[in-house]
DNA sequence: TATTGTTATACTCTATAACTATA
DNA sequence: TATAGTTATAGAGTATAACAATA
């Protein structure tokens, strides 16, 4: 997709396209903001969760984002490379990592989370506060297990 | 992203998150819903705008829809061989195409408008109607130009 | 000169298959 | 035999650049 726009009335009402296009936006405005701190989506994900729930294998990483463990490879390397998460073996399974967020990697993650709150706050820009909740609660509610 | 899982408490709150989710899981819906009907996504876009708006160029199908005209190229070819839409020049721009839905392809719309209805009460399964309404809404706050 | 549709091409994202080292 | 991580590779999906026909 390439541009903004203004939503076609035969489509107004469609689900697909109202998902499709508030995500891409989303995620144009966050990468955007992501960007200067060299985070990728992806990446901000998966160091969030590892600051959040500890140490845990790249596939365990995966698995938690919906990503399959071959992309997983790439997201982690950009980590490390960076400095903001360190390979370790594990010693009870020496064939999976145990991945760990350094203290550079937390002090990055604070940053970001600010970034990608601002994002938020700019997507959500036209939204009161009340309902922003409500959508966010209604997501929550569809991805339920 | 490759199953369904469950969210990651850490990024439960994330809206990039759960639109990026909420996104993919309605559209592996949809496009299950919409195959027998030998339709993609875009190309039901695509068809309901035409059906809906009347003829008009590729150009403009692509800018209503969001897509580049590189892209459209194929989704109308597949229109197109498929006996749904027609190619015509504009006479008053030779140039540009008038396209145009057959009466077959109005046909097909309603089995797949039908479709992607299914697709999307099956969806919002877990939603009570009120709610499906509201967050219609919101969305399309979000997106309003 | 500019624009519509087209093609060729490249880039991004992601998954499948096959390898290695461990289990 | 099976699993974690890795690599090579292939498949979508989409965009950029260049072209022909028309404006």
């Amino acid at each position: 997709m390439e541009r903004e726009g203004t939503t076609p009335s035969a489509l107004a009402g469609r689900l697909g396209y109202l998902l499709g296009r508030a995500h891409l936006e989303h995620r144009r405005i966050a990468e955007e903001r992501l960007a200067p701190l060299g985070l990728r989506g992806k990446e901000f994900g998966a160091l969030t969760i590892l600051a959040t729930e500890g140490e845990m294998s790249q596939q365990h990483l995966g698995e938690l984002m919906g990503v399959d463990r071959t992309t997983m490879v790439a997201v982690v390397d950009a980590l490390q490379s960076a400095g903001l998460v360190e390979r370790e073996r594990d010693p009870r399974d020496r064939r999976a990592y145990a991945l760990r967020a350094t203290s550079r990697g937390r002090r990055v993650l604070g940053q970001a989370t600010t970034a990608a709150r601002e994002a938020e706050d700019a997507f959500l820009a036209r939204l009161p506060a009340a309902d922003r909740d409500e959508l966010r609660r209604l997501l929550a509610v569809l991805l339920a297990p």
